[in-house]
DNA sequence: GACGCTGAGACACTTTCCGTCTTATTGTCT
DNA sequence: AGACAATAAGACGGAAAGTGTCTCAGCGTC
């Protein structure tokens, strides 16, 4: 990636928070950029659609590098997922933009954290989780928890419920020795013998 | 004022401070006020420019109105013109609304502050405020005061002084006492003997 | 001097927005 | 019930803004 590039993802970046993807230009981009159209439309053929999809995605692997930063030293599978979830779920909720998208465009924003955009924030956590995840089971096993896993973090953030706070270490320990770990780790012999 | 005018004001400004001026379409409003843009169109005739400047006069108003009532209680001139200048400093300063504008728009804001606005503001303070300091000057004099007081707030509000913070109750008082009133209050018997 | 990258801007096309208008609906008053 | 005022919904043409492509000129590097 270009310095051109980064700095164009991080003026579409600063535009949508300060007036919503509705509201962004492509002129408004380039000018928050410092950059003519042409160089913005050379970087990034095809327009808005590939810019704001190119945000999308560099935001994703911003929001996963960070996350996986945070693994390190987590020796045994529980460990693992809880530090996973605990974390994906704060910084989900200390998002400001996040959180200015959600209000300004509830729509689209929610579109793209489940119909349009869950499948890629699944492959995403995918390419980043599961190479963690394999050191205690198969490949296999791995995907499938990791996919579960995204899709559990996502609604529990979007709608908080009672019973669980995905947040909170110790209600995430709770929830993932309770209903995760027994379906993934057939051996009881390790941790699945807690509750 | 009806409510829906109220209504649409409302809306008007909320748009405003979500996307700035230069982003809110009619429609926008229509769709905030959950009015037609039919019935906008009624209540505002000439549109948008009318529109945003209704909003600007309400804006006043509703400044000075909240600057009115923290006037009560002050028997001299000097602690009068004090609580003016301190409280509308500290109103400025702490209306996030205008930082907003100010940070999106910085010319449309800055106009509206001074040379487009500047004569609206200081119509409406000289509305809000002589009628106060008419206990201690004749009208001709509080007028000129107002002007110049209104004018002086803005500036310091903008552009501050490493000598004057008219935010804080003893420098205001200090510069007033220096600056203000020896001019306006010849007699030098009540105040004027300060400092 | 050739080369690659960039900014400026012309261009045709599309979309959005504006301001005005008509029509149907709703609720109110007599 | 019927007259009436106010409104929502939306059609309409013209104006403005935005989009995506293109050309060309400038500028630094090799």
């Amino acid at each position: 990636m270009t310095p051109t590039e980064r700095r164009i993802l991080d003026a579409t970046r600063a535009c949508c928070e300060r007036w919503g993807i509705a509201k962004v230009t492509v002129d408004d981009v380039a000018a928050e950029a410092g950059v003519s159209r042409a160089t913005l439309y050379r970087m990034f053929p095809g327009g808005k659609d590939v810019l704001f999809d190119a945000m999308r995605v560099r935001e994703l692997e911003d929001f996963f590098t960070q996350l996986g930063e945070h693994l390190d030293g987590a020796d045994d599978l529980e460990e693992l997922l809880v530090r996973t979830v605990v974390h994906a779920t704060r910084a989900l909720r200390a998002d400001s933009h996040l959180a200015a998208m959600l209000a300004s465009e509830p729509g689209d924003t929610l579109s793209e954290l489940t119909v349009q955009g869950l499948p890629r924030i699944v492959r995403m956590a995918t390419l980043f989780i599961v190479p963690e995840v394999e050191a205690h089971l198969d490949r296999e096993a791995a995907s499938r928890l990791v996919d579960l896993l995204a899709r559990l973090v996502i609604s529990y953030f979007l709608a908080p419920s009672p019973y669980v706070d995905l947040g909170d270490a110790g209600s995430a320990r709770r929830f993932i020795g309770l209903h995760i770990l027994p379906t993934f780790q057939p051996d009881p012999s390790t941790t699945g013998a807690r509750q």
